[in-house]
This record gives structure tokens, C-alpha cells and sequence, in this order.
DNA sequence: ACAACCATGTAAGTAGTTACATGATTTA
DNA sequence: TAAATCATGTAACTACTTACATGGTTGT
């Protein structure tokens, strides 16, 4: 149940409509926890049933859009949720199982993936630095941006390990193949 | 579409019961791909019907085990499956949206929990060093092996990224709080 | 004969994905 | 006035989780 603490943790910087609220989880949150605005409408609903959440309707009569707000129950759910423990998820990854795979059945193309994958890493990890170097500078060190700037920091390990780790996959995959 | 294959994978190492299966992948593929025995029991079932993998009833008679055999159509399948491409999936995990969430509500207790994971990640780190020094010394260097070295390369550098990035966490935790 | 473990399943629920539908507002 | 974009939804499906049920085999 990650999903509506997501929502109410972004509603709380910011209270939005679903549809702006999908649109900042693209360029935030979404990326290490993405959702669809299905979800998010859905998932909308229900917090709001729950009495975590309240909705204005649309001022001056004109258009659909809702516009969301935390309740001070939302709020209080949120602080238990994030203070309650939590076991880390394993490493759930299908490269590991082609490879095993291809340990089996013997050589595919699985080499020029890899390439392309890391590729993707790569370009994944500029735009984190370049967010890191316009985000953080030295100077910006109140308790607030520096545990956003620790969110980034395991984005940036993240990606730099599975650059690194492909490096290592394309040379055990050229000496033979 | 993951854990087909997977069940495919082990069976050509070896063919056996889903109980047997359920087992084996606790200790190996399970490691980076999780599954339950229901998952396990329901996809045999699936795969069997597709054509995939024979059963061979219980010999002698006795007891309900049935064991799995992947046929021809299985494993053309599994080859098709490891060398189509697919994109990484990107980072998803609960404690980066409690951190964002600290950020805006405040201190809780989160720094005993990344305490706790960290000694989590520790505790699988020295699991895995052991795996590679049992598994694979150096004079091991065949395809086959240096294939599932990488594998389980991955997760030791996946358990050291968490272990390193939990110290900066509890550093920038100490600081206030 | 009883416990421990082997072995296979059903049922119900949650989370996430994909495809489709619909109407309102803004801008060229 | 047509296209782009804003905005919200329904429906159907797949993967995974959790709880429960049931009977067979092996060892003491």
C-alpha cells in the first residue's frame, strides 16, 4: 500500500487535481514510483472515502477539475505509515532469469540488449546528476533538501550499478559468442 | 511474463516436482525472483496446457507427485524469450517515497528502520560473498559459470549500493532529529 | 499412533496494466 | 473551427499475496 502515501505526501507539498497531480508524479515521485493516472484516479477515490483526503469542486462552475486536499486524518495516516517498519524488497530483476536462461540454452542475443540497456542507464544517470547539480548545490542543506537530495542519491547509485554491472556482463559475453 | 520462463529454466536444469521446484528457487533463481508455491502450482498448469512441459504421472502408483519434463516447444520458447529485448525496469521502492514524505511531515522514526535494512543488506552481503567463494573460484570459468557469477555479481553489488547508501542516510539523519 | 514433513491445491483479495470512451478548455 | 491538450473516468485483464484445506509418506 504505497501508492495513496505517495498521493497524500504530494498533496501535501501541493493539493492539485488528479490530472496535475499525474503529470508532477512523471517528473518526481514516478521516478522510483511510477503510476498511471488510472491509478491515481482510482486510488483518489478511495482516499477520499477513507476521509484522508477532501475535494473542492470546481470553482466558479466551469470545467470538471477537482482540486484535492489533506485532511488532518490523511495526515496523521501518512505520519504512522512512514514511521512503521518495513522489510526491503529483494532484487527482482528478469535480466537475472534470461541469463540463467541463456546459461542453459546456450547463446542469444541477449549481448546487444544489454548494450542497449546500459545505454539507457547511461542517459538515465546524466539526467540525475544534471538534477543533482541544479537541485542541490552545497549551499541548500536544510533538513528537507537534503533528504530529497538522499532520494536522488539512490537514484544515481542505482543507475551507476547497473552501468558498471553491464560493463562487467558485455565482457564475459564477447570472450565467446 | 517472468515466471513461466523461469519455472522453464529450472526444469531444464533439472526436471521435478512443483514441490521440489518450490524449494530449489528458494535457494537460487529465488533469490531475484520470488514466487510462491501457488504461483509455482498454477503457472505447471498453465504451461502444461499450452504445451510447454509434460507431466509424468506418479510412478509406482504411490503418493499424488507429479513430475515436470519441458518439452521441445518449451524450450524453443524460452530461447525466443531470452533473446527479445526488454527495457530495465526503473527503481521502485517504498523507503524513498517515506523519505519524501519525512521531508514534509517531519521527524519520525525512521532512521531505526534503515538501521534495521541496513543490517538486513548486511546480513544478505556476507550470504552472497559466501555463495561466490563457495560457487565460483577461479579455476570455474566455463560459460556456464561465468553466466551465473554475473548473476549473483548483480546481487552483491545490489546489497553493497543499500548497505553503502543506508550510512549516508543515518548520517544526514543524525545530524538533526 | 503420532509428529514432521512432503505434496497439491481452492478461494478471495490487492495492485498494477492496457485499452477504450468522453467531454471541456485553450490556442492557432 | 479545428487541433491540441486538459481532465476524468469504466472495463477487462494479469500478476501476486494471503489464508485456508487436504491428504500422503517417513521416521520415532
Amino acid at each position: 500500500m504505497s501508492l495513496p502515501h505517495a498521493l497524500l505526501t504530494s498533496l501535501l507539498e501541493q493539493p492539485c487535481s488528479g490530472f496535475e497531480l499525474a503529470r508532477r508524479f512523471d517528473r518526481s515521485i514516478g521516478f522510483f514510483w511510477h503510476a498511471t493516472h488510472q491509478q491515481i484516479y482510482r486510488e483518489l477515490g478511495r482516499l477520499e472515502e477513507s476521509g484522508w483526503l477532501e475535494s473542492l469542486p470546481p470553482e466558479s462552475g466551469r470545467g470538471r477539475k477537482k482540486v484535492y486536499r489533506v485532511l488532518p486524518a490523511g495526515r496523521e495516516e501518512l505520519q504512522r505509515w512512514t514511521g512503521a517498519s518495513q522489510d526491503p524488497k529483494p532484487l527482482r530483476d528478469e535480466l537475472m532469469l534470461r541469463l540463467r536462461a541463456e546459461a542453459v540454452i546456450g547463446p542469444t542475443s541477449l549481448a546487444s540488449d544489454i548494450q542497449r540497456r546500459m545505454d539507457m542507464h547511461r542517459e538515465k544517470l546524466a539526467l540525475y546528476q544534471q538534477l543533482e547539480a541544479d537541485d542541490f548545490p552545497p549551499e541548500k542543506n536544510s533538513r528537507e533538501a537534503q533528504l530529497q537530495h538522499l532520494v536522488l542519491r539512490a537514484g544515481i547509485m542505482h543507475e551507476s550499478l547497473w552501468v558498471e554491472w553491464s560493463e562487467q556482463a558485455l565482457r564475459v559475453l564477447a570472450r565467446e559468442n
